[in-house]
RNA sequence: GCCGGAGUGGCGGAAUUGGUAGACGCGCUGGAUUCAAAAUCCAGUAUUGGCAACAGUGUGCGGGUUCGAGUCCCGCCUCCGGUACCA
């Protein structure tokens, strides 16, 4: 019989959802294992071929797990809120509700189709009321607490308000944003209203004036990651910033406990630094500036504290609260003038010029505390509002950027650290040995750094003090598309979470999604909504993509659970994802928040683990093959000009320029090959597709192409073709080389494709997608389904015992697969499973005490025609329901062993002695060889070493 | 700039702790089968010299350690990813 992939597909497709083979259940006495992928948020586009590669790295690892006997959580869902359905609804009229949910199905069908071994019935979709009822009931609970860092944990809100009632907030040690201290008596002193404002200050989600990156077109607040350069990362609009009432996510609370925890997950060491340098924890010192003339002081924040005696000047952001006051009359128009440069500047073009300093001196001196001079006070765009105290003490001999302002402004520089014993030591590094410092002088930098520490807690300058490159999460967006915020405002804007009971806070229908002008989002049009009958009101915002996704992982463990977010049950059997495979992207976005998320929880005792991911693996990119033509820049006789890539030497150097534009795939020859190309007929579809370009001129080597004519060169014989111009980059739609999935498993089958896939090269790395070697991982499934059956294509298995070697071929599969599945190297278990083949029909074999195995073994990554050949074997029930084969370890002991000889580190021939010869015996037997004596003939024997059942290597002198 | 990662045939890649470099597959070349093609099968395929046996050279470049280095160490180059007025 013929190997049928689509036939046998279909028929075990039907065959496993009838039967749910994959269920799970938590009620089991089986170890367990989760694996997890990253859920996808489904776009109109849908899956293109490097999609499914973690997909297929996880199930293969999920189905191996399930046979070595562990109870196998493997789930999938959709990460559904989000932005592109948002404004595919402004363009459309579609409510996002409507597409999303089509693309869904899109997503299903194409995921479907590819075997995976996903609990179905596990499903969640961020975007339902029953899942994001949980995501609102952790945000209420965040609402409800706070950060207690003496017991390094978060806490209930209302012990915070008991230690106030006794005791004011003196000796509350706790992460916030409160400037003041108070009494008890203050406390009590305070009003409703006043009180609210201060626990805001203390409280895990919560409200603040913030300046966020405000984006017009998409009248919305962006997160840090989701601007790139300057501009939005969808759409590429301009972004600007701004001060907001705005929520956030006080992640910084947990900023210490996110980097130590590091250490105790396995991922790749890059994810960890990016993970680190995004929380970029640093030690100094905070410490006060007086002001001359003045009771205010300036609150800077320093790593450097030993290099204060050449602190000349100060800079402040430009918008620091104490501009106004510092500013002198005979100052005020310049630093008006430079205010309004630096509003006006966006964070592009901050970004753009970094070498240049700009900047405006406010009239004021501060005091250097310890040279105790007067220090002019300046401000200057490369000083950060958000960063530290948005205040810094220059010390321009000792950081690049202060050295730079100083000379541009004429200020002051004394030399504070002599480098002249550390060659090649920068700014950067902290050695030195401090010089012109008063009782500084002489230290070693890392010595003076704490002396200073010392003194200045001594002298009550200040303190010690850590710092994060770390915000605090912006977790408010102006969209309709998100989980709607579960809280309401009273008459005085006091927050209030809802009750559980009251949850889900569904949005409202509506189908004007378009943001209102001045940042006010779309739901504030939904005024029955917004307005209660009791006169409270709702928040118009909604949460950002990332809510839903930083605790969906749990979700999967009781996904129908309307009493919790899942039981307790479920959560302590499946405790934490075992393993984690996603894209690099979500290093410092998803990753960060889901981890934060997960140890709020831990500390309210809901979840076993501290972390919620164990073990990640970062999938590669796929990457598609770019097809370009070179278009001329202008136009030939009002008509755009294409020429052939071969001529593009000659044409440029008769001083025209060209512009590459890339055309779909589906029209080039030899796609993919140096030689790619489009001929004639592939012309005609490009113009077909590009109407634009119907009466282009088309120039080959050899001939023209125009208006559907061709016409040979002078000389030529007039064949067409135009070399297109290839490389190597995303796969995406917008450059036209999107290579479906659904096409190459319609044509190879979905075991085909998954084998593929794996086979193109290590999980973790990017690799280009090449259609054309699928045909090798095709052939080997044939010649694998061939080992069933005889040359007349008839069932042939027959019952007689394996040879030896036939057992030593199967186990020596056995045990490479399972090595390498278990490292995670899947293109060379695709391998092993060719080489078995390819010895076990060259030695004919047709053993059912062999194929079996063989078809267990084979069955995580082939699962449909596995299911079938086990069938076939007249087995019951799914074979992902059998066990794993059992490595025998004496089917691989070898008799004899082929020894390598090396004469001088040399290979020079080969050897076989009998596996048990002791190393004393090989020494001498090695030297008798004649082949060997060929070499050491007159010249002598310094030492054989021989390493047993590896190698020998013989080292002659001369 | 800083932090990670990677450079191996025409191509994707293999070599798990230093021990036969190039497994497996694609592509290419030749052959068998066929009226022919597809499909399949067989052989060859790093490079230089040689009919061959064999020998020389070879894992980005330059050094080093070692009986032995793709793998370890030192110094460079290139590419990819992350990140950046972070005080």
């Amino acid at each position: 019989m013929e190997y049928k992939p689509r036939e046998i597909e279909k028929k075990w497709k039907a065959y496993w959802d009838e039967h749910k083979v994959y269920k799970v259940s938590h009620q089991s006495d089986r170890p367990k294992f989760y694996v997890l992928d990253m859920f996808p948020y489904p776009s109109g586009a849908g899956l293109h071929v490097g999609h499914p590669l973690g997909y297929i790295a996880s199930d293969i690892y999920a189905r191996y797990k399930r046979l070595k006997g562990f109870n196998v959580l493997h789930p999938m869902g959709y990460d559904a809120f989000g932005l592109p359905a948002e404004q595919y609804a402004i363009t459309t009229g579609v409510h996002p509700a409507k597409s999303t949910a089509a693309n869904i199905a899109r997503y299903r069908e194409q995921l479907d189709n590819l075997g995976f071994s996903f609990d179905w019935d596990r499903e969640v979709r961020t975007c339902e009321p029953s899942y994001y009822k949980w995501t609102q009931w952790i945000f209420a609970e965040l609402f409800q607490h706070y950060y207690d860092k003496a017991q390094n944990k978060a806490m209930p809100i209302e012990t915070l308000v008991a230690r106030f009632e006794k005791e004011g907030n003196t000796q509350v040690n706790a992460a916030n944003s409160q400037d003041k201290s108070f009494s008890a008596a203050e406390w009590q002193g305070m009003n409703k209203k006043e009180q609210a404002d201060v626990l805001m200050n203390y409280r895990l989600a919560y409200k603040k004036a913030s300046y966020v990156n405000w984006c017009e077109a998409l009248g919305t607040v962006l997160a840090n990651d989701e601007v790139k350069d300057g501009v939005s990362e969808r759409g590429g609009h301009p972004v600007e910033r701004r001060a907001m009432m705005q929520w956030s996510l006080r992640i910084t609370a947990y900023a210490d406990r996110l980097l130590y925890d590091l250490d105790n997950i396995d991922w790749s060491d890059a994810m960890k630094r990016m993970q680190g340098n995004w929380i970029g924890r640093s030690v100094g010192a905070q410490m006060f500036f007086p002001i001359a003339g003045s009771e205010q002081k300036i609150e800077i924040f320093t790593t450097r504290p030993d290099t204060i005696f050449g602190a000349t000047y100060m800079v402040l952001a430009p918008e620091h609260d104490l501009v106004p006051e510092l500013t002198t009359p005979d100052q005020k128009e310049k630093v008006d003038t430079y205010l309004s440069y630096a509003k006006a500047r966006s964070e592009r073009e901050r970004m753009a010029d970094v070498k240049e300093v700009t900047g405006a001196f406010l009239g004021s001196y501060a005091i250097n505390p310890f040279t105790e001079e007067q220090i002019p006070i300046w401000i200057g765009e490369y000083v950060l509002k958000d960063y530290g105290t948005g205040a810094i003490m220059a010390v321009p001999s000792d950081d690049d950027r202060d050295d730079a302002f100083a000379r541009k402004f004429g200020l002051k520089i004394i030399d504070v650290v002599d480098k002249s014993n550390y060659p090649g030591s920068t700014r950067h590094d902290k050695e030195g040995i401090i010089i012109n410092s008063g009782f500084l002088n002489g230290m070693e930098v890392p010595a003076a750094i704490d002396e200073m520490l010392n003194r200045i807690e001594s002298m009550g300058l200040g303190k010690r003090q850590v710092n994060y490159k770390l915000r605090d999460a912006l977790f408010s967006r102006q969209r309709y598309w998100g989980e709607p915020f579960p809280v309401t405002y009273d008459a005085d804007g006091i927050v209030q979470a809802m009750a559980p009971a009251d949850l889900p806070l569904e949005l409202p229908d509506m189908d004007d999604f378009k943001p209102s002008t001045g940042g006010q989002a779309p739901l504030a049009r939904a005024t029955d909504w917004v307005n209660l009958p009791n006169g409270m009101t709702r928040e118009t915002d909604t949460m950002p993509g990332s809510a839903g996704s930083s605790w969906y992982f749990l979700r999967y463990m009781d996904p129908q659970n309307d009493q919790e977010f899942a039981s307790q049950d479920a959560v302590n059997y499946w405790r934490e994802v075992d393993l984690y495979i996603g894209g690099t992207e979500h290093a410092v976005g998803h990753l960060m928040y889901s981890r934060m998320w997960h140890k709020f929880l831990y500390d309210k005792g809901l979840v076993p683990t501290v972390e919620p991911f164990k073990k990640l693996i970062n999938q590669g990119m796929i990457q598609g093959v770019v097809e370009n033509l070179y278009m001329q820049k202008d136009k030939v006789n009002g008509v755009n000009r294409f020429i052939c890539a071969s001529l593009l030497a000659a044409e440029e150097a008769k001083g025209h320029k060209f512009t590459k534009l890339p055309v779909l795939v589906d029209y080039v020859t030899d796609y993919g090959l140096p030689a790619s190309h489009l001929n004639e007929a592939g012309v005609k579809q490009f113009i077909a597709w590009r109407p634009d370009y119907a009466e282009a001129i088309f120039e080959g080597t050899d001939a023209i192409f125009q208006k559907g004519v061709v016409t040979a060169k002078a000389g030529k014989t007039g064949t067409f073709q135009l070399i297109t111009q290839s490389e190597v980059g995303k796969m995406s739609k917008s450059l036209y080389n999107v290579i479906n999935p659904d096409d190459v498993v319609e044509q190879y089958g979905a075991d085909c494709f998954r084998m593929y896939e794996m086979f193109l090269g290590p999980i973790e790395q990017a690799k280009p997608w090449d259609t054309k070697g699928i045909s090798g991982v095709y052939n080997f499934l044939r010649k694998f389904w061939g080992l069933f059956f005889d040359k007349l294509g008839n069932w042939a298995v027959s019952d007689a015992e394996p040879t030896r070697e036939e057992w030593k071929i199967l186990h020596t599969a056995i045990k490479r697969i399972t090595d390498d599945v278990e490292r995670y190297s899947f293109n060379t278990c695709v391998s092993t499973f060719m080489i078995a083949t390819n010895d076990l029909q060259k030695a004919g074999c047709n053993k059912v005490a062999i194929l079996e195995e063989l078809v267990q073994l084979i069955a995580p990554f082939a699962p449909h025609l596995a299911e079938e050949l086990w069938q076939g074997l007249g087995k019951s029930g799914s074979v992902h329901h059998a066990n794993f084969p059992i490595l025998n370890e004496a089917y691989l002991v070898e008799d004899t062993i082929e020894y390598p000889v090396q004469i001088n580190g040399k290979l020079r021939m080969t050897a076989a002695f009998a596996a048990d010869t002791p190393p004393q015996v090989l020494e001498k037997a090695i030297l008798e060889l004649e082949a060997v004596q060929k070499w050491t003939e007159g010249k002598e024997v310094k030492k054989v070493i021989v390493v047993p059942k590896r190698m020998i290597n013989i080292v002659v002198a001369g």
